[in-house]
RNA sequence: GCCGGCGUGGCGAAAUGGCAGACGCAAGGGACUUAAAAUCCCUUAUCCGACAAGGGUGUGCGGGUUCGAAUCCCGCCGCCGGCACCA
């Protein structure tokens, strides 16, 4: 279709006027508690989008589906009476803004309105139903002035091990509360990206390399802030219990964080102790050595003298490798001997201490013991250096005097192990913890992959931290001198030094002749861990949010507060996880009502090019969304990117399937309109005051049942066929009883907002009950007893073969049935004399007869 | 390697234990038109048969459970996503 083609229906012209009408009379702005206006009775109902970063792309067709699919649901619950908060923002920090600055000088904050402004304007385009009087933006000093204020409840509190619960700094009575705090600093090795000049947390580093750029990321130790997530650990393995989330994404988190249960056992070497981790006790009897991380602390003392020259060569060889080439999976196993030997606890055997860099410093106490016989990455080491192999577990299956060759990593039953001799793993395992810890040689031990969230870069562009240094100990500035903005600059490059860009600021960090301010600011991810609260209250200068807005909207005796959020799986570990953690914490402080933000999550699927390849602009398969819009009209996108397949999977982009959409919604509008010779759109004639035929009320109450159960269940394709369905019955009734259009109309406005909203204000000029808007129109109910036929047709099966069919009654019982269809001339033909078996009656549906 | 998801016409899909392919696209035929576009109507999984009546086959492949399986179970194959030396 050209553009020069003449529009089916004038999309072009109302679409735009009714944007502008909502946006001026605020149609979908919402109430807090304690406005004058507010209803305390009526229920809530909160549908977030994740919000997006502004980038100078504008919007892509990815954004429409997600943001279709939860504006379809703030129009429907809307029109069943709930408050509806459907609020939108900008979470406007990040690189792209600031390296645009690096390029061009411009500030970041100028690209980042200029950015808001186009998104902005793309989204009502599109006609969503935000309250757009709650909108916020992470870079506003009225937004990141409570990011600070709540970095600073973290700073100011630690996770009691009695409680289990974040408290408040002053609880802690132990000697360094800087130790526990759930904001540290500490010197570590971090993920420092020479190119991007800053240090990335775990979760932004892919396969060594940065997820922004795909820049090179090596280790280097520096002094960062932290938060401490693992804290949380276990909490945030357990609540996922009671979320609505796809099983997929919690496994995913759970899977990321990572937890193991195994026992810590106590080595002795001549001049220390070793603690080694494991989830394999029972396999006690099979470590024939052990193996410590090159970084651990206990090398040096560890190495003997005249192993120190190979040693020192196989630690520098290791440090100077980068991640990637650690983490290569394919590589030979490496490692060195120390020199010494340590003491097994459980039969007191001398076993050779060795370095490898199969062990990770990171995890567990970076020290493990060897069991080649039953862990393959052992058993590859041993087989290497010609260590001893020796079996301890038995498959259960075998008995134990048969010879055992590889590795066997599976349960089975302890061998040649004197305390637990012939016990199933499990048990063994219990057995064995419980004597290690009777002995003083070991206890049972939980540890998690999760690693603290590293959470300082070395960045201009985000939120500044509250925080001062006096010789060399930080401390917090007092809330009410928030928010502390980003000083201006005139290079938003790192120093020569290697200080982040805010150090250039002298006059900013100087606070006091004996304090200067932190110059590190926080990562993106930050403004996103909260925001949702924020719109529960998106203007209030002395709370974060007031606790009552935060208890009616955050409500409803759920532990997740946000009743449906929706976005893409990207977030499953890094946004959806922060955001739980803070969630949790501020919580426990007593500042919010529930454990967790999202009660319901959906990923939506993602859209593809038409050629089936991943949307690029170097694959030249981008659709924009102006340009449908432009062609089609805002409700055709809407419509066709719900209609092409289900909302959670990956689907292409099909041209031609938006030119379907297109001929439904002329049909509809059709229904309402003809137009005459002068091309003007005039009430159809057809159109009358008249009742339905009950053939006409089964179409019409069918379809309201389908479309709301659809609705409720995100099932947005199938709705939409029916009310094609629908039309297409209706397309030809001559003359078409206004009822159903009225009824029509209302099913579809959450759909295509606009031409509803059209037709509606037109027809009114006709038909008195098109009053107000069908904005503001109550969700039609449909009444069961219509859908009823007294007539049902019944599937007649011979061996599960269809061979006939029967009208019937439908209160006909089960024998009427069966005397009914064994008459049937077509069955008895087939049947050919030959007594049926059994017959399966199926009420209302089907009749099976077996015979042999 | 481990974990998860998916596999149905020419295409997007529907049906989650009861008529496989609703709805849409594409294709073909017809009506309207001087003509075209748009619109409206019909056909459209596949094979045998005559485009009939009637029948066979068919939801990645191979088994199983069941009166009955796209749907449940077991074993494979393929594609997609996540994790990746986590002891």
């Amino acid at each position: 279709m050209s553009n020069t083609q003449r529009k089916q229906f004038p999309f072009s012209e109302y679409e735009p006027q009714w944007q502008t009408f909502w946006l001026e009379n605020n149609a979908f702005s919402v109430p807090n508690p304690g406005e004058l206006e507010f209803d305390p009775q009526r229920p809530k109902y909160y549908v977030l989008d994740m919000f997006p970063y502004p980038s100078g792309e504008g919007l892509h067709v990815g954004h429409v589906e997600g943001y279709t699919a939860t504006d379809i649901l703030a129009r429907y619950k809307r029109m069943c009476g709930f408050y509806v908060l459907h609020p939108m923002g900008w979470d406007a920090f990040g690189l792209p803004a600031e390296q645009y600055a690096l390029k061009t000088g411009q500030h970041p904050a100028i690209t980042t309105k200029r950015n808001i402004s186009r998104f902005r304007n793309q989204l009502q385009s599109l006609g969503f139903s935000y309250d757009w009087n709650r909108e916020i933006n992470t870079t506003d000093p009225n937004y990141f002035k409570w990011t600070q204020w709540i970095f600073l409840q973290l700073y100011g509190s630690w996770v009691n091990p009695a409680s289990g619960k974040a408290e408040p700094i002053s609880t802690y009575n132990g000697k360094d509360p800087d130790s526990v705090r759930l904001a540290y600093v500490a010197e570590m090795p971090v993920n420092w990206c020479p190119a991007l000049g800053t240090v990335l947390a775990n979760e932004e580093v892919v396969n060594g390399r940065s997820e922004v750029g795909g820049f090179p990321v090596e280790r280097r130790p520096m002094r960062q802030w932290m938060l401490r997530i693992t804290a949380y650990a276990q909490r945030l393995i357990e609540e996922l219990e009671g979320l609505d989330w796809p099983e997929s994404i919690k496994l995913l988190q759970r899977n990321w964080i990572g937890r193991s249960e195994g026992a810590e056992v106590i080595f002795r070497t001549d001049s220390s102790t070793l603690n080694v981790f494991t989830t394999r006790p029972d396999t006690l009897f099979g470590a024939t050595y052990l193996v410590i991380a090159p970084e651990h602390p206990l090398t040096g003392v560890l190495t003997t003298s005249h192993r120190q020259a190979e040693v020192g060569a196989y630690k520098k060889a290791i440090s100077s490798k980068s991640d990637l080439e650690r983490t290569d999976l394919n590589k030979e196993k490496t490692g060195v001997f120390t020199g010494s030997f340590a003491t097994n606890p459980v039969n007191g055997e001398k076993i050779p201490i060795w370095i490898a860099d199969y062990v990770l410093m990171g995890y567990g106490t970076g020290a493990i013991m060897a069991v080649p016989a039953h862990d393959e990455r052992d058993f590859e080491f041993a087989t290497k250096f010609s260590l001893p192999i020796r079996y301890v577990v038995a498959p259960t299956a075998t008995k134990s005097c048969e010879p055992i060759s590889g590795c066997f990593t599976g349960e089975g039953a302890a061998i040649h192990s004197p305390l637990i001799e012939g016990l199933p793993t499990a048990e063994a395992k219990r057995q064995i913890t419980a004597w290690l810890e009777k002995e003083g040689a070991g206890r049972l031990a939980i540890h998690y992959k999760l690693r603290d969230w590293l959470f300082s870069r070395q960045r201009y562009w985000g939120e500044p931290f509250p925080i001062i240094w006096e010789q060399g100990q930080h401390y917090p500035l007092d809330s009410t001198s928030l928010p502390l903005c980003q000083p201006e600059v005139a290079d938003f490059k790192p120093t020569d030094t290697g200080e982040p860009p805010l150090a250039r600021a002298k006059e900013w960090v100087h606070y006091s002749d004996a304090a200067h301010r932190e110059t590190n600011t926080m990562p993106q991810w930050a403004g996103s861990c909260w925001y949702y609260l924020r719109f529960c209250d998106s203007s209030n200068s002395s709370r974060f949010v007031s606790q009552t807005a935060e208890q009616y909207w955050m409500g409803g005796g759920k532990p997740g507060g946000v009743d449906l959020y929706v976005g893409g799986t990207e977030h499953a570990v890094l946004h959806l996880l922060y955001a739980r953690f803070w969630h949790k914490a501020l919580f426990d402080l007593g500042q919010l009502s529930t454990p967790e933000p999202f009660q319901k999550l959906v990923n939506q699927g993602i859209i593809l090019g038409s050629d089936g390849q991943k949307m690029s602009k170097s694959r030249g398969n981008v659709v924009s969304p102006e340009h449908v819009i432009e062609q089609y009209g805002a409700d055709s996108l809407r419509l066709y990117e719900m209609f092409v397949g289900p909302l959670e999977q990956m689907k292409p982009w099909s041209m031609k399937g938006v030119e379907g959409v297109y001929r439904f919604l002329a049909r509809v509008w059709r229904l309402a309109f003809k137009e005459d010779q002068e091309g003007h759109w005039d009430v159809s004639s057809e159109l009358k005051d008249i009742p339905m035929t009950s053939g006409q009320l089964r179409i019409v109450h069918g379809t309201i049942k389908k479309v709301t159960s659809d609705i409720e269940s995100l099932s947005f394709n199938t709705a939409i066929s029916q009310m094609m369905i629908f039309t297409n019955e209706f397309t030809s009734a001559s003359p078409c009883p206004i009822e159903a259009l009225h009824i029509l109309l209302r099913l579809l406005s959450p759909f295509a907002p606009h031409l509803c909203e059209e037709a509606w204000s037109k027809l009114v000029l006709r038909f008195p009950n098109f009053e107000s808007s069908a904005s503001r129109q109550v969700w039609p109910e449909y009444d069961e007893s219509l859908l009823i036929e007294n007539e049902v047709e019944l599937v007649v099966q011979i061996n599960g073969k269809v061979r006939s069919r029967l009208l019937i009654n439908r209160s006909a019982t089960s024998s009427e049935i069966e005397s009914a269809v064994l008459a049937l001339p077509k069955v008895m033909e087939d049947l050919a004399g030959k007594l049926p078996i059994r017959v399966v009656v199926v009420p209302n549906k089907l009749v099976n007869i077996v015979v042999h």
